[in-house]
DNA sequence: TATGAATGAGTCTTCATTCAT
DNA sequence: TATGAATGAAGACTCATTCAT
């Protein structure tokens, strides 16, 4: 039984090789070039596989794109999980900074291609179910302010939410993609500062 | 000299002309079809003249962009002029909710160009100087935040600044472009708040 | 005026003729290769054009098709009008032979693409119309045996038409295409024979 | 013997299976989606077997087609000579009818696939041997015609042989084709009919 | 200056065929 | 023998740019 596995996994294992090898090819290009300039052909060459290879793997250009973010929203999301474990009863004064923390350590999960995806991608069907991503941070949020609603100040909660999100991921986003001289504590202090002071009573 | 000014003023309105048609061709190209789908002969044909005309006043594709965003920068710039005069000596709790007020404003200058504009274009050098819009308006906060520092808490201005300026820029730009919902004075309120509140001692 | 006329023709003139030889290629790759061999690029070389120039004038592949089609069953047409003017009173004994020459002239336009055009092309929509050609035909059949109902046997005449032309578009196809040994005036006599006797009393 | 033969057997028998659902296959994908989107690969999918598998049996996409287009001719050949048993001495009246009836059986035999073949296949040497069919016919034809010279009028049997094969050929054809409204007894009257009339004295 | 025909490199994608396992 | 991953030439089509008129 190992023996016919051990058979079949080199098979599998080189599909999953060359996946690979063309994801990180399409990143790097991506990254490099942008999105405008990512062609399959080039992928392929950068990857050092045939186009043909290519399209066994993704339907079309776009299917690049859409593994690419996936995989990115996916290892932004578990870093901030992680971050963010055992929170829930913690004090707003710290779960504030801590949450602003996490954000910049998702926004630093691998920055070039976030710039990219955040800043060139025209409006695409393919993406609309990442979009979901943020979507779902801002009902955990929301979710948050309601169960503390006692901690904070009266507001429309989703108000606040809409701008407590746009202000921190600009915030993370900017120091992470343009203004690195203020990526350190004091960063983190500010925001949360700013984070806190709009919401306390 | 009359004779031949007036020889040459029909030549330098109708280049006028033709250059204004041309980018207006390229700014509803541009909202329609996206960035992607500019291309200079679709430009050309929806502007009602020959690509030759075209690349008689635009060097090249590039050149259509540039001109387009130098334009709406300038027109953002003069609408977020126009709803700051004479607020110098202003006290803070007017000037910031004034402020926010225009950025809004500038916002709504050209959302659909906005939107493409700042979503889906690639870096491009020639855009660079565009951006000192954000500068000098960095700049000018810089100030103002120096000028008013016996008004606000202690703080390291650059950084507050930063905060501030991504701050403002996502609310309004996620309200103008996403979330129309929120487009009320209940914002403008929230905004100015949670600006006021992190400035004040 | 006609100096005017005399500066824009060049230009009409070139696309007329780029037009012309595009056409060209594209019957002589048609008849040479097929259908499936036919491809714009191979075209383009072919009419010495560049593919850009093609695309210019046909706007896919299928135009090309369509032109030539057109082009053919207007000159098959119009074989067919000059053989049959004038004939509207002659006896049957006189109409069917002459018809029956003029399908065979009409058939002999250019032999080649009809057969390529007849037996290799898939089902297209945008050929549809060109079928008309043919209804028109059985049209005009169909009223001529209602004219002539005294003089020919009772019969279903939508049946009638069926039978007519599917036999004589097959007897001229084949002769013309196939069968060269036979085209005398001995197969149109036995054409006109099967004909009439197949409609008389 | 038995030994030998009852290892053998499955192996054979699994080889024929293989081939015949890679024959299936391809008739489905053939029908459905035309030669032209017809891919060894596609084939190969429908059929559940590797492409490696097809091309075991089939050194390439032509011979898919030819063994395909012979299977189906052979169909058609054995209707036919089930329809035309034990009429050798029948007189013309019923020969006639009968053997109609025979050739709309023929085109009946899986008009789908005929379709297909007869429309939209490109010329191609490996089915030349396939017109053979026709041919054989023919040659039938000519040597009934040669035994009944004395029961029909003096002819060139060559060109009645020909005139008579299109002719019955492009009824039948269009009738099961393209016009299955005239697709009964009436259609085999008249057909008869002008056969019968064509050649009677 | 204006025109628009022409260019051709470059893009996405398909598919017959091969070959290592 | 079977498998299916890999190949890469070829095809349809686009578009920034040039240049003769």
């Amino acid at each position: 039984m190992s023996g016919t596995r051990s058979r079949r996994m080199p098979t599998q294992a080189r599909s999953k090789a060359t996946v690979e090898v063309i994801l990180q090819a399409s990143a790097q290009v991506l990254k490099r070039e942008g999105w405008a300039r990512l062609s399959t052909n080039r992928v392929a060459k950068v990857a050092g596989v045939s186009v043909g290879s290519l399209y066994q793997y993704f339907p079309n250009k776009e299917a690049l794109l859409v593994a690419l973010v996936r995989g990115h929203a996916e290892r932004q999301l578990s870093t901030l999980s992680e971050h963010l474990i055992g929170l829930q009863d913690a004090p707003l004064e710290q779960l504030v900074p801590t949450t602003v923390r996490a954000l910049l350590a998702a926004h630093r999960v691998d920055p070039e291609l976030h710039r990219v995806v955040a800043g060139e991608i025209p409006p695409m069907d393919a993406l609309a179910e990442i979009r979901s991503v943020q979507d779902h941070f801002a009902a955990l949020l929301s979710m948050e302010l309601k169960r503390r609603r006692h901690e904070i100040r009266e507001v429309d909660i989703e108000l606040a939410v809409f701008v407590l999100i746009s202000t921190v991921e600009a915030i993370t986003h900017g120091a992470v993609l343009r203004h690195e001289q203020f990526l350190d504590d004091r960063l983190i202090e500010e925001t949360s500062l700013l984070v806190l002071r709009y919401l306390e009573r």
